[in-house]
DNA sequence: CATTCTGGTTAACGCTGTTAACGGTAAACG
DNA sequence: CGTTTACCGTTAACAGCGTTAACCAGAATG
């Protein structure tokens, strides 16, 4: 089969179909409707079956509509970035990790979907469409510009657990990596310590596993991203800025 | 209806087959089998119906296996820290931390059930079945140990944010905090802290969205728990032993 | 002894994912 | 151009799910 193929007229059809599959799904599911194969399929007027002309199984189904709320909530954190310039990272990474919390709070079934849905190891395809996770990307890309700015230490690859060396060498989580050089790879460290922290915070409140007040007074989620300004050379007056515009982000409406 | 009143045959039997139901659940999804009414009520040789006597909908059953988990898990948790003297809480919580973690990671299923299920604010049922949760009132309690004698420092009321300040003084989570002085509730904050961290780790293993690599060397979770370490007033000797200590249950096979 | 309440049954509804067998139509080929 | 093939949809059906309604035996209660 050629590399460059000019698709046929059956190869759109297919693709448009396939497309409106991924859409109408995510459509459901927000309406609050529950997602499942043969409601897709009634409401673009199929049948179930047909379907599975497209997609293997159901959960299938779920990880392209994972991934498709995962670049939308995305788009949804890049303009929340983009209130402010472009040689702020800082600034636009507080404001991101707010819209995402955002996000997680007020749609917290998608979120359970992109970010709570159990992965078994073993099927690598699921690993792959997670892999590509476009808000990972973006995160870890953020996070770069603001080294690049503020030069926060990192481990070195010698500091490093071997294995965990392997894994920021070729990584197989979701983050924009090609472009840090090989030896500023403890970056990713940096990254998947700063991750896990907000991963917290946000699926505690967004699954409701913590006191109804701590959501609503934004707090604990504040705390944490106050915590995390200073390891990523984030001092000072530049601190009490980021302080205040989290307040100010978390405020609006 | 007396409030002392001794079990009548009928009561009896009734609390045994609700035993029954939940034991039988559990063990169905011990088994790797999914949890559905129908199962458990086709391994009790009883038809599905039948159950609606004992349980309002599926969810209740859920919840109530999700609890019966919890307190199953929690008693792993006490004998991994029971390896260690009672007057040494901080080597007990590294213990029964690192004892989560193998659970979480060995039981996937059986963890997204306890901690990832989502709960809808509005079901005060579920709600208060949260707040039983027995492993929340064992870390609680571990916390307000190494407190005793650590004496490490925690927000005064007066600092927190009126709405955590309420949420410490009348906690909904679960928290053994009954014989925690009203003075020194600012302690939950530092609970409610130290648990967001340990459980975005543990979540974020448990469910796959890491770096296989990652889990595999504990080095996610080990820097999350020596990072809590200082915090909690074990320093010096006491980190270095703890670090350890920590190095040696994730050890254990 | 008569009555009521409890805890089970069967039947049924509407929903789910999934497979098998079939058919029409559009593309590809000789 | 005619034939074949492959694609994309259909219907029918299976096994399972949560849940409700109607019913009924038996135990506890008056």
């Amino acid at each position: 089969m050629p590399a460059l193929h000019q698709p046929t007229r059956r190869e759109r059809q297919r693709e448009a179909t396939y497309d409106e599959i991924v859409r109408v799904a995510t459509e459901l599911l927000t309406d609050g409707a529950e997602l499942s194969l043969r409601a897709v399929a009634a409401r673009m007027g199929m049948t179930a079956p047909a379907l599975y002309r497209y997609v293997a199984n159901y959960q299938e189904l779920v990880d392209l509509v994972a991934f498709e709320l995962d670049k939308a909530a995305t788009q949804g954190f890049i303009e929340a970035a983009s209130r402010y310039p472009a040689d702020d990272p800082a600034a636009q990474l507080c404001a991101a990790c707010v819209a995402f919390r955002r996000w997680a709070l007020s749609k917290p079934r998608e979120f359970a979907l992109v970010f709570a849905n159990p992965i078994i190891s073993e099927d690598s395809d699921r690993r792959e469409l997670l892999t590509l996770s476009t808000s990972g990307h973006y995160f870890t890309d953020l996070l770069y510009q603001i080294w690049e700015r503020t030069g926060f230490p990192f481990p070195a690859l010698d500091d490093l657990d071997p294995i965990v060396r392997d894994a920021v060498l070729n990584p197989l989580i979701p983050a924009k990596a090609e472009h840090i050089a090989t030896a500023d790879r403890g970056l990713l460290w940096v990254y998947m310590r700063s991750w896990s922290a907000l991963y917290g915070v946000v699926t505690l409140e967004s699954t409701g596993h913590c006191d109804p007040r701590i959501i609503q007074s934004a707090a604990l989620f504040k705390a944490t991203m106050v915590d995390w300004l200073e390891p990523l050379g984030l001092v000072g007056d530049d601190k009490a800025r980021l302080v205040a515009l989290l307040d100010a982000e978390i405020a609006r409406g």
